[in-house]
DNA sequence: GTGTTTGCAAAGTGTTTGCAATTTA
DNA sequence: TAAATTGCAAACACTTTGCAAACAC
C-alpha cells in the first residue's frame, strides 16, 4: 500500500473527504513517525514542499484531524498551539528551546492523586516535564 | 500590621516600588488566600473596586510580580494566561468550566519518570488533571 | 447537481510596545 | 531632580470567520 493510499485510508476511516489539501497535509503527518508541530510550521513545510495551502485551511484541517482523533493538542505555553501525531496516552518533556519529546505513559505512575471533587471525574492527566540545561 | 502594610512590605522585599497601582493590585492578590486569575479578571476586579488601572499596567505588574517570585503562571490552554498566587510546589485540577484548584505536591509522587536526555535537567514537573462531569 | 471544502481577507483575541506625562524616592 | 512607572493607543502574533469560488462524490 502506497503512502498516499495509507493517508487516503486514514482519512476515509475518519470520515473525512480525501481532498487535495488533506492528502497533502496528511502525507506530511501520517508517515509513521511521531511528531510535534505548530500550524505555522506545517504551513511552512507544505509550502516548501510546493503545496499551496492557505493558513486558514491548515488550521481548519488540523482541527478536523484533531476532532477525528488523528491528532492531539499539547499545551505547553500560552502562545502557539502545538499538535502531536501521537494520540496514545503519553506525557512530554519540554526542552529549553521549546521542542517536545514524548514520554510513554506506560512506564509512569502517579501516586497520591486526590479524589476529584464531588460531581467531577478525571478526564485526563497531563504531565509536562520542563527541562533546562544540565547543572 | 495592616493589610496595606503587608502588601507594602511584600513589594519592598521583592525590590518593587510601592506605587499606587502595585499596592492596589497587590491588595487584591496578597490577602492570604490562594487564587487563580487572568489579567482580564484582575483588571475587571480592580475597576469594579473603583480603581482605575490600564490593562497595560495590569500586564506589566503581573509580569513584575511573577519575575519577583510573588506569582506563578499556570498554563492550561492556549488562550489566556492564568496566574496563581500559590508559588509553592503544587499541581492543578482543571474543571470543565475552566477554573482551577490547587493540588498540594506533598501528597503526590511520580514514578517511572525517565532520565532527561543528556545535557538537560528537570526544572519543574507540572501535572494538570483535567476534569469533566462525573459519569 | 448538491453539499462540502477552500482561500482570501477581514475581524477577533489576548498581549506587548513606544513614548509622553506622571509619580516616586 | 533623576529615575522609575503609568496610560493610552497603536502594533502584534496567533487564530477564527464570512462568503464566493472550486471541488468531491
Amino acid at each position: 500500500m502506497s503512502q498516499t493510499d495509507h493517508v487516503r485510508e486514514t482519512l476515509k476511516s475518519a470520515g473525512l473527504r480525501p481532498t487535495r489539501q488533506r492528502l497533502a497535509l496528511g502525507g506530511l503527518l501520517f508517515n509513521g513517525h511521531d511528531r510535534h508541530f505548530t500550524a505555522e510550521q506545517l504551513h511552512d513545510e507544505a509550502r516548501r514542499g510546493g503545496f499551496k495551502v492557505s493558513v486558514a485551511t491548515v488550521y481548519n484541517t488540523l482541527h478536523q484531524f484533531t476532532g477525528a482523533g488523528l491528532l492531539r493538542e499539547v499545551v505547553v505555553d500560552g502562545s502557539k498551539t502545538h499538535f502531536d501525531t501521537n494520540t496514545s496516552n503519553h506525557h512530554h518533556f519540554l526542552f529549553a528551546d521549546g521542542s517536545l519529546m514524548d514520554i510513554p505513559a506506560g512506564q509512569m505512575q502517579v501516586l497520591g492523586l486526590p479524589e476529584p471533587p464531588e460531581g467531577s471525574a478525571v478526564v485526563r492527566v497531563d504531565i509536562l516535564v520542563r527541562l533546562g540545561r544540565a547543572a
